[in-house]
RNA sequence: AGGCGCGUAGCUCAGGGGUAGAGCACUAGCUCGACACGCUAGGGGUCGGCGGUUCGAAACCGCCCGCGCCUACCA
């Protein structure tokens, strides 16, 4: 077998078009469903279906692969189980803009034609992020590709909720949810993004019944809610108002009576101690009521536009109206002052407009006993944490848990299958569709409009993609899945409620390492987002730089603890690193003229203090990457790479071996060959985890040891590579070639030359001196 | 208000009780047979501040300053 050239420089796309396909084809991808071999398994987090690939998705599903290209090669039987999410608000959102920008919207189409125009709409855009995905080189086994909303995993769904709600554990109440007045619908609490920003404190007279001219000031940072007042609070021991208690005063503007009540809640101290309570738009306010029995007055409506009860200001939007009764308070002499004030305004997380505390009727999981089990599991250790210091945002969070507000008002989703009885009234939920009443046989049922939270189906993914509720070889095979690695953004979204979900259900954590990995943020270490404009498409950093390259960064980037600041510099210089790489094979196979790996026998072997210097270090190189890939620690596998290929496979034994390769012993040559290929055969694999297309190209132009490296009297178990990547050496077990030499895992002795090897290393990563000992260790070797 | 994290070279970041590291940028040489996306030689940092532990601290501990994020019902 004769060495082949590559061509002069690295050049990714070419190289990248052709082995995706390829891989795919061949299966390398595929996970058998039981096997021999020990399981691996991985569900990826879903993107939105409709979506497009950005930086989150590509770090997110870089470190994925990297982690199940690494086990699939150390022999286990792995599943990366793909697919995509309905993501009901944020779907919606989109397919609503489409029949906005026709003049039309969805009531107007009506429920089942707009689903329909959703569903075109995913078979049009569905594919997209896939196809991102595989540029990205996600080795997932695409046969297994699932929807949230496809026909088994609404199953699951169904089942899930027709269970939890024969559990008791899923509940109808009324009462304040978080509204969003564009989307019009409830969302969790969780689905609210707090947001500090500058408001004014409005110090509203209200005057006291039956005492002209005497009035009570009340502080409000929301004055338009005052037309929803049923009542203002003092502290029980305030003594300012002690007297008032009991007592009532007019609410100005729309002059209805109100009662003054005492309530802990009130903080003496703020504004002047008296609080208008506003139970219909208020949390606080609403828990206040409940113990005053208070009248819960709603004053908008879904839109948020006041309603009827707002009389006068019927009709104007809440921000609106805001403007107008403060100018209608001043001119009747009711307003006393405006303070400056900071305040939280909460926004929906998919539209970002201001949320309102809205009265109305939802349903709810109650998760208390739940979460129970789903500390427990973190606690003692079925399910670790990595990083660790998540486990008290996990804990914090699952401690201070509320009920989650499941039901949405919109149309793309689960349906909640409950159906109303309007002659009894009462609930039926069942498995099938009821044809009547389970209560009173009424056929006059209707079903419930609302439809689930996406995160609701998103809980079940782990075990729903493995066709739960059936009892399948999947789940039997990979349930719990070995590892999720997923965004912190979404621990509470998503990695929480399928810790509880997965609990409850399957007996068994979802997953035994949660990997918790940082956000990309630009170079100034500003989130990303459109309406900032300072997004960076993964897919022109692909174009620019290559896939290997953007995913090596990625990797290297990937400390944990820490946000990733992206610098478009550090992708050209792995990008670089990606041409280094090509160009020492393209050295090696040049200088591969009549090597012939299997033809070799093992006593033949020259080796000098620089071969077996080199093997070492590889050797080292590979425990590296193996120990810091356990812990999640790509950016050190990542460097170690970098590290041993540059600054000692290039630099150091590339130009050990010209000596030899053009020095004129034919055995040592053949030795320098042999080592040479070797090495770079070996460092390929690795940095195959990180880099799968360039590792591949040059791969299939190496020399081959298909049948095992020769040693006199029998043939070695050398033939470790029968095929391209489906093994790698790792501490656990070593190489046999490194075995026969006997220098693994230290075992190997430093004689005084290889000695110096070593300190001349350790000399260079701690100052620059390599350089200046060059010369002096090059003749050391040779001599 | 609590919790977490971060402050190391001009920039983006690793590292982590024992002579300061990478990429990019910068300076001076290199068209010598893998690579100018390169090679060689350099310049540049009292590792946020102050104390403590230690033979020794950028690293461990305490406090402080600055920044970021997450949670929280102060209207």
């Amino acid at each position: 077998m004769s060495g082949r050239e590559l061509a002069k420089g690295y050049e990714p796309h070419e190289v990248e078009k052709r082995w995706y396909a390829e891989w795919e084809e061949k299966g390398y991808f595929r996970a058998a469903a039981s096997s021999e071999k020990k399981p691996y398994s991985i569900v990826i987090p879903p993107p939105n279906v409709t979506g497009a690939l950005h930086m989150g998705h590509a770090l997110n599903n870089t470190l994925q692969d990297i982690l199940c290209r690494w086990k699939r090669m150390q022999g286990y039987n792995v599943l990366w189980m793909p697919g995509t999410d309905h993501a009901g608000i944020a779907t919606q959102n989109v397919v609503e803009r489409q029949l906005f920008a026709e003049k039309k919207d969805r009531h107007e189409l009506g429920r089942e034609a707009f689903i329909e125009r959703v569903w075109q709409w995913k078979a049009e855009s569905g594919g997209q992020i896939i196809g991102q995905l595989k540029r990205l080189g996600a080795s997932c086994d695409w046969e297994r590709e699932r929807f949230t909303m496809d026909e088994g995993l609404s199953k699951a769904v169904r089942t899930v909720f027709v269970k939890l709600y024969e559990d008791g554990l899923i509940y109808r109440d009324n009462r304040l949810i978080n509204w969003c007045p564009r989307c019009h619908t409830a969302l969790s609490d969780i689905e609210v993004e707090h947001e500090e920003k500058k408001g004014h404190l409005w110090h509203i007279r209200y005057p006291v019944v039956g005492e002209p001219g005497r009035f009570v000031v009340v502080a409000t940072t929301r004055p338009e809610t005052m037309l929803g007042d049923s009542a203002v609070a003092v502290h029980p021991e305030d003594e300012r108002y002690g007297d008032l208690i009991g007592k009532k005063v007019l609410l100005p503007l729309v002059n209805r009576e109100i009662i003054v009540v005492a309530d802990d809640y009130v903080d003496r101290e703020f504004g002047t101690g008296v609080v208008k309570i506003t139970p219909a738009h208020d949390f606080n306010d609403f828990e206040v009521g409940v113990r005053h029995d208070l009248d819960r007055i709603n004053v908008f409506d879904e839109s948020g536009v006041v309603n009827a009860a707002g009389r006068q200001y019927e009709g104007l939007d809440r921000f609106a109206a805001r403007v107008r009764i403060v100018a209608d308070l001043e001119s009747i002499g009711l307003l006393e002052k405006v303070d400056e004030h900071g305040m939280s305004t909460g926004g929906c997380y998919r539209c970002k407009t201001v949320v309102e505390p809205y009265l109305s009727l939802q349903w709810y999981v109650k998760v208390a006993p739940l979460a129970e089990k789903a500390m427990e599991a973190v606690k003692d250790g079925r399910t670790r944490i990595v990083p660790k210091q998540w486990e008290n945002t996990y804990f914090d969070w699952m401690e201070n848990i509320r009920d989650w507000c499941i039901s949405r008002q919109i149309w793309w989703g689960h349906r909640i299958p409950a159906w109303f009885c309007d002659h009894c009234g009462e609930i039926t939920v069942s498995m099938e569709d009821p044809a009547d009443c389970a209560q009173c046989g009424s056929d006059e049922i209707r079903q419930e409009t609302d439809v689930l939270d996406t995160w609701f189906s998103s809980a079940l993914w782990p075990f729903s993609t493995m066709g739960w509720p059936d009892q399948t070889e999947e789940l039997r095979s990979f349930y719990p899945t070995s590892c999720l690695v997923t965004g912190f953004d979404i621990l509470f979204f998503w990695v929480a409620r399928m810790m509880m979900m997965g609990m409850h259900f399957m007996g068994d954590v979802p997953f035994r390492d949660v990997y918790i990995h940082a956000l990309v943020r630009d170079a100034a270490g500003q989130k990303m987002s459109k309406s900032k404009g300072n997004v960076i498409d993964p897919l022109t950093v692909i174009d620019q730089y290559g896939t290997d390259a953007f995913r090596f960064t990625l990797a290297a980037f990937a400390a944990q603890g820490r946000d990733i600041k992206l610098a478009e510099e550090r992708i050209a210089g792995y990008r670089n690193f990606c041409n280094k790489v090509w160009n020492a094979a393209r050295f090696t196979l040049m200088n591969l003229e009549g090597f012939d790996p299997e033809s070799m026998e093992f006593d033949e072997l020259q080796l000098t203090e620089g071969d077996r210097w080199i093997l070492h270090r590889l050797n080292e190189t590979i425990k590296t990457v193996d120990e810091t890939l356990t812990d999640y620690r790509y950016n050190e596998s990542a460097m170690a790479l970098y590290q041993f290929t540059w600054s000692e496979f290039c630099d150091w034994y590339l130009e050990l071996a010209k000596q030899d390769l053009y020095g004129g012993d034919a055995e040592r040559k053949k030795t320098v060959q042999y080592v040479l290929w070797h090495s770079l055969e070996t460092l390929l694999r690795l940095l195959h985890l990180f880099m799968p297309f360039i590792t591949e190209e040059i791969w299939q132009v190496l020399p081959k040891a298909g049948s095992g490296f020769g040693v006199r009297g029998r043939k070695a178990k050398h033939h470790l590579y029968p095929s391209c990547w489906r093994s790698i050496p790792n501490s656990a077990n070593p190489d046999p070639f490194l075995k026969l030499l006997q220098i693994w895992s230290g075992s190997w002795r430093l004689s005084p030359v290889s000695a110096i090897f070593e300190e001349r290393w350790r000399c260079h990563r701690r100052s620059r001196l390599l350089s200046s000992f060059h010369a002096a260790v090059m003749r050391a070797c040779i001599s």
